[in-house]
DNA sequence: GTCTATACTACGATAGAC
DNA sequence: GTCTATCGTAGTATAGAC
């Protein structure tokens, strides 16, 4: 746990992380990983005994960086409205600060069928990272629903609506490069697509005459 | 062009748009394709002359189903906030009519690392066809900012928000079906993420005082 | 237009020397 | 903990018979 700086696991968990997001899974292979680190192919399994294993534990590593920057807003007291701004917030930041992580996290999220079919328990502790996230998420979207600051809608498929919203520009590549005229990952960049999200979502979300009676947070 | 129904080459086309969709460009082997269709590998090559042309050639011929309904309405008199409506209905109904659709474009969204590098003309045929779309929707945006009818964000931000937005959903499989408690191509799935869609981005969008005088679309 | 056979390369994974 | 060597399989693509 308190390894040097940068053991070669650590290593191999940074290069798989930035091929895996580029390439996907099945479009990597341990050789170029090992290249890239500087070892030969047979010692990656040395530290994982298998593809599968780590690339699943590069998405834990990920989704655990989320995870422990969003579960305290959701442990925090506060109204549903403030919330969901403050997790779009944060969740945006993460997204802009570690270019990986979206692409990332948009392939996990629909792609379940590119494994060969063992269990690897790696993928259920991923997977309870991220039933965490979206039931906390849930549970603020339903909170202000029941309050009446929220309109009435389903909160799975609001849930659905907003992870496709938020993460899709980080990911987006060349394509959103050229739709923006500058990389999405750019100070500019993100501090436009955080403004665009919050006014889609906040706007889109809150009740026609609002109850509560704070100001718009879409202006700053 | 006016070939028998069902002709070899377009059960290739099928079949290797439902692989492609699940499982992504290089998480699909020819040989794969080729049994599904009922052929030898070797086959394949005498319809198409590589596998990145055959992936290319599916993903054209997918835009090319959305385009063909979405453009009339792009050409069409109207005003954007109407506009903008029609055009999510179109592009949902799309998404849920075929299964395929979702996933091939969110991959081929976020996805351009993947082919060994050849140019391939089949994929400047789908980029343009993409590019029309993009554009379209951002002039209804534009049109929709300036005569106040919408609020002052980025369009191009607005643009890859709504995509996510719209696209994501559609694609999430496993994880859509886990949340839901339905599979997301199910009638009342569609019927609710529509409505979810509508509401968070037709409201996320309408300026605070509208200028136009339309009822709320949501409420249908 | 489909087949068999084949070329060549890369894959994930293992064995065993050092 | 890293290496070389190797296994067995599967990848894309081509050649040529039918």
């Amino acid at each position: 746990m308190a390894d040097s700086p940068a053991s070669s696991r650590d290593k191999i968990l940074d290069v798989a992380e930035a091929l895996f997001a580029r390439r996907g899974y099945a479009g990597v292979g341990l050789r170029e990983v090992a290249d890239a680190v500087g070892l030969g192919k047979s010692s990656l399994f040395h530290h994982f005994k298998s593809k599968t294993q780590l690339y699943f534990e590069v998405l834990g590593r990920v989704l655990g960086r989320i995870e422990e920057r969003i579960a305290p807003i959701f442990a925090a007291p506060g109204e549903p409205a403030e919330k969901l701004d403050r997790v779009l917030d944060t969740l945006l930041d993460a997204l802009a600060e570690h270019p990986t992580t979206a692409r990332l996290l948009l392939r996990a999220l629909f792609e379940e069928d590119e494994f060969s079919g063992e269990p690897c328990p790696e993928e259920e502790a991923a997977r309870q990272v991220l039933d965490g996230l979206l039931s906390g998420m849930g549970a603020v979207l339903h909170a202000g629903i029941e309050s009446g600051a929220f309109r009435d809608v389903s909160v799975a498929h609001a849930l659905q609506t907003m992870m496709g919203a938020c993460v899709f520009h980080f990911a987006s590549g060349e394509l959103g490069e050229e739709l923006i005229g500058a990389p999405v990952l750019s100070a500019s960049a993100v501090r436009a697509q955080k403004h665009t999200v919050r006014q889609l979502l906040h706007h889109g979300l809150a009740a026609p005459a609002a109850a509560s009676g704070e100001e718009d947070p879409c202006r700053s």
